[in-house]
DNA sequence: TCAATCCGTATC
DNA sequence: ATACGGATTGAC
């Protein structure tokens, strides 16, 4: 791909080339034509990725279409030269990054950084090019079918295979059992969808769970045939691996949520697992969740769907509400079957008359429930809600919250004897006092794992504890009795099930600041529970009362979800509205505002000062709420206001983004 | 009346 | 960034 020197004439057939710039500024984020010179016309096509020069200087762009003529009235430039050989975008992916930068105000230059690796040309030249006959000798695609079973188990689960099987188009919200394989039963589908000849793509949290599916993939599919695409691989291998699904080499793709915009080839099904977890929201403009990615990209593309889980979001609960996604879950008779024994025990829980239960902060029932499981060999699962010793500590008089006198932020104890050390910066405070009543003795306010083990250790002696928190996670531990302290998400995977959890500290899973806390809670317990053999026990440490514990204790993901969605409603929040959140200095979000022409529905919820330790300066966050069919006019307001300022050359850009996760 | 200069805007 | 057009200014 020489440069041109000097382009003498533009291509004979198709010489006009519409281009996107690779520029951040909203006002440029439209089409601009170019002249294709006959020299580089074979190599300039849709999807290429090419140099142009604008305004006086050289900016990459990607070429959305070549076509015959151009309406710009001025003189059109020529391509300087294409980069590299490889079409990166292609029909389908083109027509998806668009919509989602319209659907959450951002731009498309924003979203083919986030789903398209950076060029590696080493790499570019080794993948080899797919032959195109390949798909009908694919082993995947021939031979004996995986066995479902595993579906077969769940009502409507038979049916989304099926549907799968004839090439149909399926989308459902998965409710999975305690105990659930969740990683195979993910891969036959993905095999299913291969032997009627699609593509799959599989979004899953994190590292572990690829990994996890990863393996089972192996299982049912051919090596070659499926790629995962993780950051954590180097610009080489992650820039090969994506060549390899764009050339159509590989035609499953698991990842994390930017494998939800990869380039597969005859995409028939995405898959996401567990989209409660915040991993699923990406964290870069124009923050865009992973789920609601899957959701556009199969009504775009019409592929089949699943979003499957433990739990259940109201995002879910509103697909299956508005009749667009099919429930998939188990009846009453084969959830029993599955489920552990779950139990609740509250705040006026019997204190054990055992004194190692009593140090241990165990209830007698947990107490017992775990020496049962010991005794029969299994290993108990202990969640926490926090990592550390004891991660909050407060004034023993008063409770106020003791706090590093630089910063502010909350101090914790590292040790039963340790000096309070400062969360944020680091610093000791040896010397603090309350600031209310000048005392100088602290009280524990939470637990965290490593207190929680040293307890659990003296409670069942010579019994193996082991802890999965923070930045030393466990994959898997051996079977056999041992006890197990990990914080929600780190619990680590045991072959055949535990025989018992022990779940915490509900109070705290349920009185977090937050909008979700509920269904947070759920999930996090559902995702513990489900780890736990169909003969085990669970006891949760929440009143009884409580409804999340209540649909706990029915696995009842669905129900719950359906009531997270009736208070989402009753709030106003979303999903039943849509909500923008606009973060800047407060000039900086006054002008923008003054600049947006709001849809009728659109009311101001008023602003927040962001929390200091979140950004540099002195910044607020605006949230804005409107109908939720206005949706669409309000991310084309805030587009079409961000554009304005930055063609004003504003400083600072404002960020702007929609339905987002946290509302604090 | 015309050239020099300033400012805002578009950038193909 | 840079180039361009329209408006503004100032000197003849």
């Amino acid at each position: 791909m020489a440069a041109a020197s000097r382009p003498a004439s533009a291509a004979s057939s198709l010489p006009i080339a519409r281009v996107a710039i690779d520029s951040p500024l909203p006002h440029l984020d439209r089409p601009f034509d170019y002249l294709v010179p006959e020299d580089l016309s074979d190599h300039i096509v849709a999807g290429s990725r090419v140099r142009v020069r604008f305004a006086g200087r050289l900016i990459d762009g990607w070429v959305l279409e070549r076509v015959q003529a151009s309406d710009h009235d001025g003189r059109l430039a020529f391509l300087q030269r294409g980069i590299g050989s490889e079409p990166v975008l292609t029909p389908d992916t083109a027509v998806l990054f668009r919509a989602v930068a319209d659907r959450w105000a951002g731009t498309f230059a924003d979203v083919v950084r986030l789903a398209v690796p950076p060029r590696h040309a080493r790499a570019e030249t080794a993948v080899a090019l797919a032959d195109p006959g390949s798909d009908r000798t694919d082993p995947a695609t021939g031979g004996t079918g995986p066995d479902l079973a595993g579906w077969q188990r769940y009502r409507a689960g038979s049916a989304f295979v099926g549907q799968l099987e004839r090439g149909g188009t399926a989308r459902a919200i998965w409710n999975a059992m305690p105990s659930e394989d969740w990683p195979l039963r993910l891969a036959e589908l993905a095999a299913v969808a291969r032997r009627a000849g699609r593509g799959v793509i599989l979004v899953v949290p994190d590292a572990r769970d690829v990994a996890r599916v990863d393996l089972a993939l192996s299982t049912v599919l051919p090596a070659e045939s499926h790629v995962t695409l993780s950051a954590g691989l180097g610009p080489e291998a992650r820039y090969r691996r994506w060549l390899s699904v764009r050339r159509g080499a590989a035609r499953v793709v698991l990842g994390p949520r930017s494998a939800v915009y990869a380039p597969v080839t005859d995409l028939g099904l995405i898959i996401v697992w567990d989209d409660g977890d915040d991993l699923q929201a990406e964290p870069r403009a124009p923050y865009a969740h992973a789920r609601d990615v899957a959701v556009l990209r199969s009504s775009l593309a019409g592929t089949s769907l699943l979003i499957g889980g433990f739990g259940q979001t109201a995002e879910s609960a509103m697909l299956l509400r508005s009749g667009w996604a099919r429930l998939i879950s188990a009846d009453r008779f084969t959830l029993r079957s599955a489920c552990p024994r779950i139990t609740a025990v509250g705040d006026d829980f019997e204190i054990g008359r055992d004194a190692a239960a009593r140090s241990a902060r165990l209830p007698a029932l947990s107490f017992r429930t775990a020496r049962a499981s010991l005794e029969d060999g299994l290993p108990v699962l202990v969640q926490v809600p926090r990592r550390g010793y004891l991660p909050a500590v407060a004034c023993v008089k008063d409770r106020t919250p003791a706090r590093c006198a630089t910063c502010n932020g909350p101090l914790t104890l590292a040790s039963a004897e340790g000096i309070p050390t400062c969360r944020w910066c680091g610093r000791t405070a040896g010397d603090w006092c309350c600031p209310v009543c000048g005392s100088r003795r602290l009280r524990a306010m939470a637990v965290g794992s490593s207190r929680t083990a040293e307890e659990i250790g003296r409670a069942f002696p010579g019994v193996i504890t082991r802890i999965s928190a923070g930045s030393r996670v466990l994959d898997t531990v051996p079977p056999g009795p041992s006890v197990v302290v990990a914080t929600p998400g780190a619990e680590p995977v045991v072959e055949c099930g535990y025989g018992a959890a022990l779940l915490l500290d509900g109070w705290s899973m349920l009185s977090r600041p937050d909008l979700r806390v509920a269904e947070e809670a759920f999930r996090r317990w559902a995702n513990a529970i489900a780890l736990v053999g169909p003969s085990g026990s669970v006891v949760i440490n929440a009143h009884p009362s409580l409804p999340s514990v209540q649909a706990l204790i029915r696995w009842d993901a669905a129900g719950h979800a359906e009531r997270e969605l009736a208070d989402r409603a009753e709030l106003g929040f979303p999903p039943v509205t849509r909500l923008a959140a606009i973060t800047g200095t407060p000039s900086d979000v006054a002008e923008f505002l003054s600049l947006v022409e709001l849809p009728a529905s659109a009311t101001e919820l008023g602003s927040v000062p962001v929390p200091e330790d979140r950004s540099e300066d002195d910044q607020i966050r605006l949230l804005l709420r409107v109908a939720r069919g206005d949706g669409v006019a309000l991310a084309e307001a805030l587009h079409a206001a961000a554009a304005i300022r930055s063609a004003r050359k504003a400083p600072r850009p404002v960020r702007t983004e929609l339905d987002p996760m946290n509302l604090g």
